[in-house]
RNA sequence: GAGUCUAUAGCUCAGUUGGUUAGAGCGCUUCGUUGACAUCGAAGAGGUCAGAGGUUCGAGUCCUCUUAGACUCACCA
């Protein structure tokens, strides 16, 4: 053996595991029956981004290795199964900054050119993720990993909406939302970060009264003043009009009990089609609903002629101006407050309404409560059950519609005859931007030509669908039909991650396949915390909806890596420690190591090279400590070499290793079962260290050959106990001693896992 | 506005159901090691466990409050 532990053996190491099909579960003829009995482990992989190279976020998934690993030691059938996300935004986000850099945008590609080119985009970077995923010794089942965009997994996604349509789940409506006029996009509430932003309370004079406002450009949609009925103030002008300045539209006076008489002057201004609150109280007062900023964030309908095509921030210092001019403004006070902003380019958010499609909840939701207050589905640590709780409590209707391009379409189709004010969006031959409603391009445009340089299309909410493919519109038989342009919310399709993967058959769940009988539902699901409400969640729900059944019996949430200051590693930050530098440098091992070494559970932890670099000494003290009882082995010559251990001749020493190897095995097991992964890694640590090498192989060394069984089982048993946490050294010095002694050949990853009997 | 978490050695952090002199890594001091490991060993310095009060035979651990910080959720003008 060599001086000192080299990893230079891992692929091949890797490979040995591959080639053993330790990592591809068998599944028996009859599943079902046989799983009560084989008591199946499984795991599914959060799907990592198929364009995000391997960050400490990723690597953090040794800790469902070392899940796996322990439980295929146990002799369970044990399945973890890979797999890569298309995602959705986050990929259309990165594409587009690529296009930017090259000069152009998505504005000028068809969505099929566009859609094509992000396709390869991915692909050639879904390879190195998993090539990535190998080099951190994972041990997943490749012949089962998928990928997002497979087209039988897409397929089962589509069948589940028209599952949720048949049941009355799924309907459009044109609601406010919040949309990034930069992304081009509607996005759910999750998606929106809110941003606490100095600016000002503007207090404008509507005719006999005064309002106070953070959004003065917004009054050009104004339909609407709202006052409290109990304020004296404006009693007598409730349910009379006054004139909007700089539009002169005349708009009535609404009472409306939500309205804070205390704060500003207590009378609001409404603008139902930007404002959310404004939104309902316009639903509940049947309040008429003007739009002014259009998709692309410009003030271009339902304004003046002079503020035409302004950008918001424009527009709010052109209508200032204008209302100065006339004197219209009272005061200004500086104002506080939080503001939506979007999740991926951090422009601020713009509530607008617009058609999208939802899915209704309530039905999903409660089944979901109720399974995490049965613990039906457990948290580790518990605290997070609560916050899941109150999070499915408080949901609302699911907008699953994104207008992008990258992602599953949503299956339904409009006839253009039937619905003439569809607007769309295309290139026509000559690759130029065409925008009009149908009504305008009928007989200008061949269908054909519409549809092969197709961006967008905007139906009304009152347009007709139709959710199952035909040729011909049911109603007037034309052919004209054109696919909803909106894709899926990523999360709908990632929701049902557990469901595909494992083979579930919407349409017909009979027709499954063996490994959902076998494996479903999963035993854990490990990932960051962030995600509980956009993944988690939105799997519980689809899983209890689709089988009846919880996805996975508990959820173990993981720590953040963060870099030295504490802060999360980003890209935009430059802070990001690639794991893979690390793994070059110091070995897999020892980063494997170093991310669950006294790691408390879902705390945020530095990972520093110090650290690292502290765990490959100990990586290679494991070495030194194997080498150490070769060569003594090779010193004593002894006649013949054996674990069996004569509990009649041994020493003090000997009884107070096996007495504490005992106890870490018994110890170890339990922190295993109980997800205490720090505390498990600092165990062995002590007991390898300092209870083996610095005491009993100390005293070994004056001893003769009575003391090999000893330190033979003592080293062996450890290297088990070590594997699921540094899989790589100990298979290696394992195969190197079966080799040498001729124990009975196995692989230490599939080899049993040890009980206290020493 | 609602909720969650954190505060322990110079630094980064462990410390499950409350139980003997509070631990690790890194750093620091002294010494040792020419035959496992300079990626090593031995010994040591260093903490009134944020502050105050309470429960208890006993509190770093449970409860209340205070202070400082982090985060999540949220449609208030």
């Amino acid at each position: 053996m060599d001086k000192a532990y080299n990893p230079t053996n891992e692929d091949q190491i890797y490979k040995k595991w591959l080639d053993s099909g330790a990592f591809t579960p068998k599944v028996p003829k009859n599943p079902k029956e046989a799983k009560l009995k084989d008591n199946p482990y499984s795991i599914i992989l959060p799907l990592p981004n198929a364009n995000d190279p391997m960050h400490m976020g990723h690597a953090l998934f040794t800790i469902q290795d070392i899940l796996v690993r322990y439980h295929r030691m146990l002799g369970q059938p044990t399945l973890w199964l890979p797999g890569g996300d298309h995602a959705g935004i986050e990929t259309q986000f990165v594409f587009e900054k690529k296009l930017q850099k090259e000069g152009k945008s998505r504005f000028d590609f068809d969505r099929k050119t566009l859609y094509k080119m992000i396709w390869d985009f991915v692909e050639e970077n879904r390879k190195l993720n998993q090539f990535q995923m190998k080099k951190l010794g994972f041990s997943m089942d490749w012949t089962r990993y998928h990928y997002s965009l497979e087209e039988p997994i897409v397929k089962n996604v589509l069948a589940t909406f028209k599952k949720l349509y048949k049941d009355g789940l799924v309907y459009r409506d044109e609601k406010i939302v919040n949309y990034c006029t930069h992304c081009g996009t509607a996005f759910s509430n999750l998606e929106v970060d809110h941003k606490t932003v100095n600016s000002h309370l503007w207090y404008i004079k509507y005719g006999p009264l005064t309002v106070a406002t953070t959004r003065p450009e917004t009054m050009l949609g104004d339909t609407a003043i709202a006052v409290n009925p109990k304020d004296k103030r404006y009693k007598d002008l409730i349910g009379k009009k006054i004139l909007l300045p700089l539009v002169n539209r005349e708009i009535p006076v609404i009472s409306e009990d939500s309205i804070d008489i205390e704060f500003g002057t207590g009378a609001v201004k409404v603008t139902p089609s930007h404002s959310p609150e404004d939104y309902d109280m316009a639903k509940k007062h049947n309040l008429e609903f003007i739009r002014i900023i259009d998709f692309d964030g410009r003030a271009n309908i339902n304004v003046p002629e002079k503020y035409r095509g302004l950008f918001p921030n424009q527009l709010r210092q052109a209508v200032i101006d204008d209302l100065t001019a006339a004197n219209l403004i009272e005061k200004i006070e500086d104002y506080t407050h939080e503001v939506g902003h979007c999740y991926r380019c951090g422009r601020p958010i713009e509530p607008i309404t617009a058609p999208q499609w939802y899915v209704k909840i309530d039905a999903l939701a409660k089944p979901t409560i109720k399974a995490a207050q049965d613990n039906q589905v457990k948290f580790f640590p518990t605290r997070f059950k609560k916050s899941f709780i109150t999070w499915m409590e408080n949901i609302r209707d699911w907008n699953i519609s994104r207008q992008i391009v990258w992602g599953p379409q949503i299956p339904a189709w409009y006839c253009l005859d039937c619905n003439p004010g569809i607007k769309l969006n295309f290139l026509d031959k000559n690759k130029q931007v065409i925008s009009a409603f149908y009504s305008e391009l009928k007989g200008k445009y061949s269908v054909e030509e519409i549809k092969n340089g197709l961006q967008t299309l905007v139906a009304p909410v009152t347009a007709d669908f139709i959710i199952d493919e035909t040729d011909h519109c049911p109603k007037c038989k034309s052919a004209s039909l054109i696919q909803e342009t909106d894709t899926f919310d990523t999360w709908f399709l990632s929701g049902q991650w557990p469901l595909s993967t494992l083979g579930f058959n919407t349409e017909d769940p009979s027709k499954s396949s063996p490994d959902f009988d076998y494996f479903y539902p999963t035993t854990v699901m490990d990932t960051l915390w962030d995600i509980l409400f956009f993944w988690v969640a939105r799997m519980t729900m689809f899983g209890l909806y689709l089988t009846g059944d919880v996805p996975f019996k508990t959820v173990h949430l993981h720590s953040k890596v963060t870099d030295a200051k504490g802060q999360k590693m980003s890209k935009s930050k430059g802070n990001v420690v690639n794991p893979l530098d690390m793994t070059e440098k110091y070995g897999t091992d020892a980063l494997r190591m170093s991310l669950v070494y006294g790691i408390a559970p879902a705390s945020d932890f530095v990972v520093s090279e110090d650290k690292i670099r502290a765990q490959r000494n100990f990586v290679n003290k494991i070495w030194n400590a194997s080498r150490f009882v070769e060569m003594l082995i090779d010193r004593l010559n002894p006649s013949k070499i054996s674990l069996d251990i004569d509990k009649s001749k041994l020493t003090k020493a000997d009884k107070d290793i096996l007495d504490k190897l005992n106890k870490i095995i018994a110890s170890t097991t339990k922190n295993l079962n109980n997800y205490r992964f720090g505390q498990v890694s600092e165990d062995l640590y002590q007991f390898f260290w300092k209870d083996f090498c610095d005491v009993y192989i100390e005293s070994a060394k004056d001893r003769g050959e009575e003391t090999i069984p000893v330190l033979l089982t003592v080293l062996t048993t450890s290297l088990k106990l070590l594997h699921p946490f540094v899989p790589f050294v100990t298979e290696e010095i394992y195969q190197y001693l079966i080799e040498k002694y001729n124990f009975k050949h196995e692989l230490l990853v599939s080899s049993k896992w040890p009980t206290n009997e020493f």
